[in-house]
DNA sequence: TTGAGACAAACAAGTGTTAGTTTGGGAGAG
DNA sequence: CTCTCCCAAACTAACACTTGTTTGTCTCAA
């Protein structure tokens, strides 16, 4: 049983992710994060240049595996719904894999200061589009009933990315069964 | 053409409204709020005991608003598709007509400290508990197929509590056109 | 003249961050 | 095997503000 020793910057890093979605990354002090560490607060700045860099290191992180899970996704010889199915269930299983973690990119995003900010937008945005394209054809090729694709977007993407409050309800729900239940909701709702 | 003139005590709240929303409660100061409503801080405690009696006025406002939508929906006559939908509908109206509140409502409610922080989550339960016992006797009744129902129940508020992100974003979208969509959307999903 | 509501001044506590210093363990030389 | 030297990573102390809030005073309409 290998018991692995987790270096201080990962420590940082995973306390980190754990308060700020706890108490929000503005009402978070970096005595309190060192403390809850083990260490004192400049000791942080030997591993991150500053508060904003770990946000940002933690948002960057999930946008990447958002981007990831994603690859695949937009095979050519898949259906709409084929290929709508894949990506909620991809878009959930990294939230299932990061629950703190996807959870401050979410809810605390808005702190990030500038530089980084826009680069979150953009990539959010994109990503976004991804999805909206999936749509946009699939109401094209008449899988799904003509709807207006930016409310369809937004109520997919609230509902998904609410998903890391089910996990911590009482009720013990596995990754699949959240991810194919909820796939199922929504499709019937866009199906034509 | 009556141009009402507010007190400084609504302008306080409504000032209030818009930057905790835009910025978060916690990244927001006193003397920042002073500054936009266009007094100094020591004076907001004239009107206000604490910045959380602020947050909490907001917050518990809201929650009323939502509790008088829902009456008159569960009239035992109507079928729970009927009802369901006009709770839907009742909830989101709430959320158009007050767009910064609720939003401070969903994102910042964590930041009440403690006496009131218990009365919202008791609150926010009993109200979940109206919409899931529609669902849960939809489906005794065939209405609804068999599913999760805290899975749907926390898939439906996601969806609708995102509501206030559409109104912002560029295409115009009315509250009826909004209603009407994501209720289908969510009600043919549920459907048996 | 009373009372509401604005104010400046100040409080104690907390903010992110920097400077300068100490510590402990590993590499290389004798 | 020991003795330096080094460097990462921890520390203490402090800086320059900012935080929510209180006190006491002044003003002005009723």
């Amino acid at each position: 049983m290998a018991t692995a020793t987790i270096s201080t910057r990962q420590n940082i890093r995973l306390t980190a992710q754990k308060l700020f979605r706890e108490r929000g990354y503005a009402a978070v002090g970096m005595r309190e994060l060192a403390k809850e560490v083990g260490i004192e607060a400049p000791s942080i700045y030997n591993h991150y240049k500053s508060k904003d860099d770990l946000l940002r290191e933690i948002c960057s992180d999930i946008a990447a595996q958002f981007f990831k899970a994603f690859e695949g996704v937009d095979a050519d010889e898949k259906s709409a719904t084929k290929k709508l199915r894949a990506a909620i269930k991809g878009h959930i299983s990294v939230i299932a894999n990061n629950l703190e973690a996807s959870s401050v990119f979410f809810q605390e995003w808005m702190f990030l200061e500038e530089p980084n900010l826009a680069q979150f937008k953009k990539q959010r945005h994109e990503y976004e589009l991804k999805f909206r394209d999936i749509i946009d054809k699939g109401i094209k090729k008449g899988d799904f009933k003509p709807m207006n694709i930016k409310l369809v977007t937004f109520t997919i993407f609230s509902a998904l990315n609410a998903t890391y409050d089910l996990y911590r309800s009482n009720e013990r729900l596995t990754q699949d069964q959240i991810a194919e239940d909820m796939a199922n909701l929504l499709l019937k709702g866009l199906k034509s």
